[in-house]
RNA sequence: GGAGGUGUGGCCGAGUGGACAAUGGCAGCAGACUGUAAAUCUGCCGGGCUUCGCCCUACGGAGGUUCGAAUCCUCCCGCCUCCA
């Protein structure tokens, strides 16, 4: 990249603030885009992604929005696929060892991977890089040259570590090369800032120092929060069940955005949105002197989150439909429909339908009065269902629909 | 290498020969109330069925003792502690 105009400095800061946790240190930030907006050299950005879970939800997309605001005011973000990482198979997080990818699978992800991701980063502007080209090539004996840089008093500062140790949990041996393995990549990379979802704060540390014992210069550390997910506690994650997908079609976006908990919208529009402080604060006091609704503040929110993967017209349509399901009771759009042949009983057509997991819960279901056919709530899980030339409408709870046609 | 401990349903955690599909709690699902929010209340929460009941599968794994085992015995596996 030639000489380029980079926005002043403290502007730069302001975007790159935004939604930070830790930033080591803003006064080394502050020099670095000082001196790049002086050469004209754009700052090298990293951001490391293990390709072992290859759906994206919106929890990944703070990270890959900050990767994004790098990327807008000018700077070389890489997007660096954890390949050699994953293959060893990250075993942070105390239950069961994850399994180790074998190449064919780490491949498949990342293709998954780099689709996804570009909803977000502009792909013109991304370097995609892969760590198994220079840890691949680093051999049993630059590994331990490596570890020879670091020492146990040093790792065990790490707070999952030291907790696990005080606990009698188990640590393996090569949980303790993985913050080296991602600071080889710093150097390799001469990264001048790494960003990282807050719990990675150590790691990236740990990059700090292996570069400063290379004789490089640091670079600059800034994580962003952990995006709680739609239960309002947890950290959003795939298998909490609690997240939204990146791929997830407009209305479920919309929809699953307006059931989290209220006092999460904030955190959310700071997150999640290009939305400025100063609105987002406004909106909160408006809310606060019920001058706002809550719900239409959420609203405001899920079709901004809507806009953002799928465009304006989508989030119109989203909201429409979704007021016409809860406030109107209606029936959504898009209904899976299903073609059987026969005679059912209720409940085994629930099932069948993919409206219930077995048939006691469906029948359960009914009893409880959360099933209507064709919007009459029924009671019975016997009821007979016979052919017909029109197909059944199906509703269990208050958002899972389907068409059966029976033959 | 030696001694001891421990392993229960998605998670935590009771249960030490029969009334145990297994107390509680959490999570989840549904109903009421709402704004598909929170909070609260209620019901459900292994699977199947001809459902006031019956059958199958399940308390780390495999065998065994017993009319009967999550509970006792043997071996195996995982995890933990102490000693070396």
């Amino acid at each position: 990249m030639t000489a380029q105009e980079f926005p002043p400095v403290e502007e730069q800061l302001e975007l790159l603030r935004r939604g930070a946790v830790d930033l080591v240190d803003e006064a080394q930030l502050r020099s670095k885009l000082e001196r790049s907006r002086q050469s004209g050299q754009p700052l090298t950005v990293k951001t490391g992604f293990d390709p072992s879970s290859p759906d994206l939800h919106l929890g990944h997309t703070v990270l890959l929005r900050k990767m994004r605001h790098f990327q807008q005011l000018g700077h070389r973000v890489v997007f660096l696929l954890g390949g050699f990482t994953a293959r060893i198979g990250d075993p942070t997080g105390k239950k069961a060892t994850r399994p180790q990818l074998t190449q064919g699978e780490v491949e498949a992800n990342a293709r998954t991977y780099k689709r996804q991701v570009f909803h977000i980063l502009d792909e013109a502007e991304t370097v995609v890089d892969d760590n198994d080209r220079w840890l691949g090539a680093l051999g049993s004996h630059g590994l331990i040259r490596l570890a020879g840089r670091y020492t146990l008093a040093r790792m065990m500062e790490r707070e999952d570590f030291k907790t696990r140790f005080q606990e009698n949990r188990p640590i393996h041996l090569h949980e303790l090369l993985y913050p080296l393995a991602q600071g080889y990549d710093s150097i390799a990379l001469k990264a001048d800032v790494e960003l990282g979802g807050h719990d990675q704060i150590f790691n990236l540390l740990v990059g700090r120092d292996l570069m400063k014992e290379e004789g490089l210069e640091p670079q600059v550390v800034l994580t962003v929060p952990l995006l709680v997910g739609l239960d309002g506690h947890e950290k959003m994650s795939k298998s909490l069940g609690n997240a939204i997908a990146v791929e997830d079609p407009p209305r479920e976006v919309y929809g699953r955005t307006m059931s989290i908990p209220d006092a999460l919208m904030w955190d959310w529009y700071l997150l999640l949105t290009d939305l400025p402080q100063s609105e987002i604060d406004a909106r909160r006091r408006r809310l606060e002197s019920g001058e706002l609704h809550p719900k239409a503040a959420k609203q405001e929110l899920a079709r901004r989150l809507v806009a953002q993967f799928h465009g304006e017209a989508a989030a119109n349509q989203a909201e429409a439909e979704f007021e016409a399901i809860f406030r109107e009771g209606g029936v959504p759009d898009e209904v899976p429909e299903k073609e059987l042949a026969g005679a059912w009983n209720l409940a085994r057509l629930l099932t069948a339908a993919g409206l219930a997991p077995s048939n006691g819960e469906a029948r359960r279901l009914v009893q409880q009065g959360a099933v209507a056919v064709d919007g009459e709530r029924a009671g019975d899980p016997t009821l007979e269902l016979g052919p017909r030339p029109e197909p059944y409408l199906l509703k269990v709870g208050k958002r899972r629909f389907a068409r059966v046609r029976l033959r």
